[in-house]
RNA sequence: GGGCCGAUAGCUCAGAUGGUAGAGCAACUGGCUUUUAACCAGUGGGUCGCAGGUUCGAGUCCUGCUCGGCUCACCA
């Protein structure tokens, strides 16, 4: 009890965290953020107002002398040396001199490292988020400026005093001259010191960064802070492994890297179709009808309107009213909602960038696609291959183009190729009656092959077990690693065992499945098409890694595109999937109200009998289509998940600034929340 | 919705078998007038995600929950 801080001890801290604290208190108060404010405190007393309204720069760069404008102008007077090599004193005194011609300068910066102070001088690293520049402040030299009368301060050593109350974070602006230091570091001796403002909450570690992808995703701003003041030093060992892997230009971005080549890309993007004579047009975030695509829609209320409306799911209608209106090339970027899962392909809102070309069909718009995506990647990136995940995507090469059909056969697993006296091939595809054999066949493959692999498992997993306990403490002996290799290693055999022992008489099962829906009835061309889908989504996506363009889509999943001139049964529709990603969706616009008319009664139908996603009948825009629309070629591209590819994220949370999390709920509020609903 | 993993100081992370909560960085005090992951000496800082339980004793074991990550399934 005696050496424990005694009651009045913490009474006199919360004392202290009542009367001198300055942040609101539901931010974390700690002997950091204590230590901040005060320095705060005696920095107003020192140079004034401590947030100031501006800070003027000098324009020696030409433009701004920014931290990043002058690094760059001065690059080439800074000696080039290999680690720990120190400039020639000669060659330093001609630079130095050099230097001193330019005069003084004056810029500004985020304190990046904390002071490192030696006595009677210090040096300091400022950044303006992009790049680092060091200052020198020596004791005698510096005066610090007042902020409300704009003076130096009266007093011989106010700079040193002013650097003294200084934290990692706060914001400065400094006068002085560059020089290059006896280390080679090109550097501005301060004359003039002025606070700008105060960071009271401690900055992310300087080496690692914030590894927490919560913080990262929940509070952004901290996590682009880190990454502009993260100390590039790696050790030896990782050093020499990055310089092994060779010129692949591997390494991970940055988290401001990711949001500047995404910005990069948009600009590109936009470029380009402007450079096409598009235009750029805005159409409601906001609508009475959420159509344009299948998705379930996000829905609010206007009160003086008195009506129901929903964030838009797609701009699709309104960009093709465009088009009925006169606009030939019209292009929209901007955000579309869906109120659907969250997963790391899927954000509720997301940008997507749709454009529409009348007297254009879909050929044309695969070409175009292809072309734009190229060029906007070689802008963005630099580079028409881009590293993702342990892939090299080829933008450079020309798309491969496969129809879904062919999708299908060519990755219809390798072993079943014959099943019994059938062949699996594209024509297979053209029979609904084959057609409902193969999903059946897959269907079922599927069932007994998890059965297997899921019995297969928990059998490793008990083996493991009683391993642990007859093993004891040989536990800790064994990494997680092996543990978790041993536990797959025989689900592969397993599996690759129930398909070549069982396909025969699952194809003979599927077979008698399919003969007997087929003796209840036909089955309905929309039944059919999502057949033909759900074996390609299964089967083929996941395995278009390089850019492929996927055509010929059943009509019935496609109600907004025309049908093919050679087969009325399939859509001039195709969808570009990458990494097995779906990244862009175009096609030949239908611009026949009558047969809009129908496509649209028979989705209310589908709607009716529960399908959610289908959409919903728009008078208005079948009025729209019927004073004539020219023909067109439509598409939309997903940009999040293009950022993704090019930025090497696995997650679109990594590529969105600020994406939708679960809201942190407290056990308090938590217990509140039950309580009202039991009443 | 199922499974697996995670949550410990401001940050990054250690803490096998239950027994006085640790390191590095950051912070604070002192020293050092060209350092750079500065250095040297010293100091303070944690209700171990939340709530229960087992126990003489829980960061550690058990139950429930929250948040996050991965994964499978469903939906398209």
């Amino acid at each position: 009890m005696a050496n424990r801080p005694t009651a009045i001890y913490h009474f006199s801290f919360y004392i202290y965290d009542i009367f001198m604290s300055l942040l609101p208190d539901f931010i974390e108060h700690n002997d950091q953020t204590r230590a901040r404010e005060e320095h705060l405190n005696e920095l107003r007393a020192l140079v004034g107002n401590v947030y100031p309204n501006k800070f003027e720069r000098s324009h020696i760069t030409g433009d701004e002398d920014t931290i990043t404008a002058l690094v760059e102008k001065f690059a080439d007077r800074v000696p080039k040396l290999s680690e720990g090599e120190r400039p020639a004193p000669e060659a330093l005194e001609r630079i130095n001199a050099e230097l001193k011609e330019v005069g003084q300068l004056r810029t500004s910066g985020r304190i990046a490292t904390p002071p490192r102070v030696m006595g009677k001088a210090a040096f300091v690293h400022l950044s303006d988020g992009q790049e680092r520049l060091q200052i020198y402040v020596r004791k005698q030299d510096a005066q610090a400026i007042s902020n409300d009368t704009g003076q130096p301060v009266d007093d011989f050593d106010s700079g040193w005093k002013v650097l003294q109350l200084l934290d990692h974070g706060d914001f400065i602006g400094v006068e002085g001259n560059l020089f290059v230091t006896k280390t080679g570091e090109l550097s501005i001796h301060v004359q003039k010191i002025q606070f700008l403002s105060k960071a009271l909450l401690p900055m992310p570690d300087k080496m690692h960064g914030l590894t927490d992808p919560e913080i990262r995703q929940r509070q952004r701003y901290v996590d682009l802070i880190a990454s502009s003041l993260k100390v590039e030093k790696p050790d030896e060992g990782e050093k020499a492994e990055k310089a092994d892997e060779g010129n692949t230009a591997s390494r991970e971005l940055s988290s401001r890297e990711v949001f500047l080549r995404r910005s990069r890309l948009i600009r590109e993007m936009r470029r380009y179709l402007d450079d096409h004579g598009y235009i750029e047009v805005e159409t409601p975030m906001l609508s009475p009808k959420a159509t344009g695509a299948a998705a379930k829609p996000f829905e609010t209320y206007h009160n003086t309107l008195d009506i129901k409306l929903y964030a838009r799911i797609a701009p699709e209608l309104y960009l093709k009213r465009l088009l009925v209106g006169g606009f030939e090339r019209v292009y929209e970027l901007n955000r579309n909602f869906r109120n659907e899962g969250i997963s790391t392909r899927h954000n509720p809102e997301f940008t997507m960038l749709e454009f529409y070309t009348a007297y254009k069909d879909v050929n044309w718009m695969m070409d175009f696609c292809e072309e734009m995506i190229r060029q906007s990647v070689i802008k963005a990136t630099g580079e028409p291959t881009a590293i993702f995940s342990d892939a090299e995507i080829d933008f450079g090469r020309r798309f491969q183009r496969l129809t879904m059909k062919e999708a299908i056969a060519e990755y219809w697993p390798k072993d079943i190729k014959k099943l019994g006296k059938d062949e699996i091939s594209t024509s297979a595809f053209d029979d609904p009656v084959q057609i409902e054999r193969a999903h059946w066949f897959l269907h079922e493959l599927e069932k007994v092959e998890n059965e297997a692999t899921e019995r297969q498992r928990n059998f490793a997993l008990e083996d493991y077990r009683q391993n642990k306990y007859s093993l004891g403490n040989a536990r800790f002996a064994l990494s997680k690693t092996e543990e978790e290799y041993l536990a797959i290693q025989p689900y592969k055999h397993i599996r690759e065992h129930v398909r070549e022992s069982s396909k025969d008489m699952l194809w003979e099962k599927a077979q008698k499945r399919a003969t007997s829906r087929w003796n209840e009835g036909t089955p309905s061309d929309e039944q059919t098409a999502r057949q033909i889908v759900e074996m390609f989504e299964r089967l083929a996506e996941s395995n278009l890694v390089q850019p492929t363009f996927i055509t010929d889509f059943p009509k019935p999943v496609s109600p907004l595109s025309k049908a093919s001139p050679d087969d009325p049964t399939v859509a001039e529709r195709f969808e570009l999937y990458i990494v097995g990603m779906e990244v862009a969706n175009g096609f030949s616009e239908l611009n026949d109200p009558v047969e809009q008319y129908e496509r649209f009664r028979d989705q209310v139908e589908q709607r009716e009998r529960g399908d959610e996603e289908a959409m919903v009948m728009d008078e208005d825009y079948i009025r729209a289509l019927a004073y004539g629309m020219p023909p067109a070629a439509g598409i939309g591209i997903g940009i999040d998940r293009l950022a993704m590819l090019l930025t090497n994220r696995q997650s679109i949370r990594d590529v969105i600034l600020f994406p939708h999390m679960r809201p942190q709920r407290k056990a308090e509020e938590k217990t509140d929340d039950e309580q009202d609903e039991n009443k």
